[in-house]
RNA sequence: CGGGGCGUAGCGCAGCCUGGUAGCGCAUCUGCUUUGGGAGCAGAGGGUCGUGAGUUCGAAUCCCACCGCCCCGACCA
């Protein structure tokens, strides 16, 4: 490709609305364009690297031997009441009518259509199993789109669906799949983990998340380095203490914490470790006995944060309480609360409180702590103890093998073992070898190809740009020559080194603008091209050619005749 | 939806408090110069100041309503 036959549109600064990384770069490169929240055009350079990366979700796909297929964007909403997904399903569904006045909705995900397609085609247990796939526009009318092409209300994605007579079946393809996912995101070329996740509402045997590894990832991930460990820190357990409760030695005292109401500074102000330290969270829980909401107290240690997952299947349906629903229950705001003298209230308590001894907490009185408080002594022991928190850095690795360590990463694939959840809504049932109808077990299997693009962005950027992995990468080599309109030399070198590559099947693009060098490097870079050569009559006076890296500090001198061999070896390198 | 911030040229911003000819940088166009790191000089084009209603002789500026966007909390690839 040539520049000047090409569409490149960059800036010198952001958006403001542009917050991210990944979501600044993109826009200064003119990968996207927004069109509405949450709503992007791919532009023609944003667009290579969209495609690049679904063409090795596809291929990889179909090496797994799954089927393309490609349904529709628009479904009929009888489907969604068939499942029971119209009702549950949310505000996040978009819903329209027809100009008869029939429901739609524009597809969030397609188990429905995908389930529907097979109980029509599928009758026997010899055509099974089987797994779909397809590379499709989704919409979901998220609360709040952010982050670009992270979060967007419409993004593109891989959906795979897998059907079995049995749940060993299932169990095969969903390793299949797993394997087949890190075969995907290590050609995509990026760093990743695959995470336990939580099954949520469907329960099951089985869910991994593929997370890219990044800073600025949204999500927790808590690993072992010593084993295959690796969970996300919504689900990561977290073991109770071994050591027994040392006893009661120090009398409980009040003591005046003016102005103190984090955990940090109480224990800062007295001087103690925060492991000292006892937070009361409280929260409105609903119960079979009152419609409404019931005000408990969950304890947990000074250093530790809530994990609401964790914590709403140990208590249920819960929101955390209002200032006015604290105030009227303990007689005082949040920031000084405690369980001391709570007695008609239900306390919960994580298993790391439940081992502590002579600690601090909150005395239920604006400006004031109190210090060594003790379980039975002060107060009861908290009916309920339980796994309520996350786990954080140095915590005892579920499966006995080291400690855990916690990273950040964005989820770009999910891979779910759905059991019979939608089969047996929409009556999804083959004939088995007896003849008997039964119901089939499924697997889905998803990946963000959109969300991969700012994940692949967010992770490898430097101060001029991106630097993007050379399988998805919109051009894998820049021919940038100086003086292309000037010097005959310089055009017919660059010519034919660009004939060369491009012959050669390299996705090469030749700057024949008549560009300042500066802004020609600076685009280049900036737009990520892993590889740069520089065609020069300096050079050229030599026979050689000037090669650059992205990430490279220096530039090498190449012999000329030697170019396309050097950048093949370059190519396969990287 | 709750809390905070912002809407002025394609992008980044100033002007608003204290009403009176709408400005700057980048980008765009023309000319000359420049040509190994987002050039220099000279000139030019481009704005319903988010929308609507109000106060006023006069509103980007003050008041009200609405819309949109961004950030922080409950969803998800």
């Amino acid at each position: 490709m040539r520049t000047s036959k090409f569409f490149i549109s960059t800036l010198k600064e952001a958006p403001a609305d542009a917050e991210i990384v990944s979501h600044k770069l993109m826009l200064r490169a003119g990968l996207v364009k927004r069109l509405a929240g949450g709503i992007y055009t791919w532009m023609p350079m944003g667009l290579r690297i969209l495609r690049k990366v679904e063409n090795i979700v596809r291929e990889e796909m179909d090496r797994a031997g799954a089927i393309e297929l490609l349904m529709p964007a628009v479904q009929p909403g009888e489907l969604w009441q068939e499942s029971g997904r119209w009702e549950k399903y949310g505000p996040e569904l978009l819903r329209l009518k027809d100009r008869h006045a029939r429901d739609f909705v524009i597809g969030p995900t397609h188990e429905e259509v995908i389930t529907d397609v097979v109980r029509k085609e599928i009758k026997s247990y010899r055509q099974l199993p089987v797994h779909f796939y397809q590379v499709q526009t989704k919409f979901r009318d998220e609360i709040r789109p952010r982050f670009g092409v992270m979060r967007g209300r419409e993004f593109l994605m891989k959906d795979g669906y897998s059907f079995h007579t049995d749940f060993e079946g299932l169990q095969r393809e969903y390793r299949n799949m797993f394997d087949t996912y890190t075969r995907i995101f290590s050609r995509l070329g990026l760093k990743f983990r695959a995470v336990a996740a939580d099954t949520g509402s469907i329960g099951g045997t089985g869910s991994h998340e593929f997370h890219v590894l990044a800073d600025s990832g949204e999500d927790a991930l808590a690993y072992c380095p010593h084993s295959d460990y690796a969970a996300n820190v919504e689900l990561a357990e977290a073991l109770p203490p071994r050591s027994s409760r040392e006893s009661a030695s120090d009398p409980m005292k009040k003591v005046a914490t003016p102005g103190k109401t984090r955990c940090e500074d109480v224990a800062e102000f007295l001087g103690i470790p925060i492991t000292k330290m006892v937070k009361a969270i409280a929260i409105m829980r609903a119960t079979p006995e009152n419609e409404g909401s019931e005000f408990t107290l969950i304890l947990l240690r000074g250093d530790h944060d809530l994990n609401e997952i964790k914590t709403q299947k140990v208590v249920g349906e819960f929101r955390f309480a209002r200032d006015e629903e604290i105030v009227a229950a303990l007689g005082c705001k949040p920031g000084y609360i405690g369980p001391v003298g709570a007695r008609d209230i239900p306390v919960f308590a994580d298993h790391s409180v439940a081992a502590m001894a002579n600690f601090v907490c909150g005395a239920n009185e604006v400006d004031f702590h109190l210090s060594g408080v003790n379980f039975e002594r002060d107060l009861p022991t908290p009916k309920t103890i339980a796994d309520l928190r996350n786990v954080v850095t140095g915590d005892p690795s579920p499966d006995g093998k080291g400690k855990l360590e916690l990273c950040r990463g964005i989820e770009v694939g999910h891979i779910f073992q759905l059991r019979r959840k939608y089969a047996e809504a929409l009556n999804c049932s083959f004939l088995d070898e007896s003849g008997k109808s039964q119901i089939m077990e499924m697997g889905c299997y998803g990946i963000g190809v959109s969300r991969i693009v700012g994940a692949a962005i967010e992770q490898n950027h430097d101060e001029r740009g991106i630097i993007f992995p050379v399988a998805i990468a919109p051009f894998q080599v820049a021919v940038v020559p100086m003086g292309f309109h000037k010097s005959s030399q310089v055009k017919a070198a660059a010519e034919a080194l660009y004939e060369e590559l491009a012959a050669a099947g390299i996705d090469v693009l030749l700057d024949d603008r008549s560009e300042r060098p500066g802004v020609m490097f600076a685009e280049m870079e900036l737009i990520g091209i892993p590889h740069r050569i520089v065609v020069g009559e300096r050079g050229l006076a030599d026979g050689k050619l000037e090669y650059k890296g992205r990430t490279d500090s220096d530039a090498t001198m190449i012999p000329l005749a030697s170019a396309l061999g050097f950048i093949k070896e370059r190519l396969c390198a990287s």
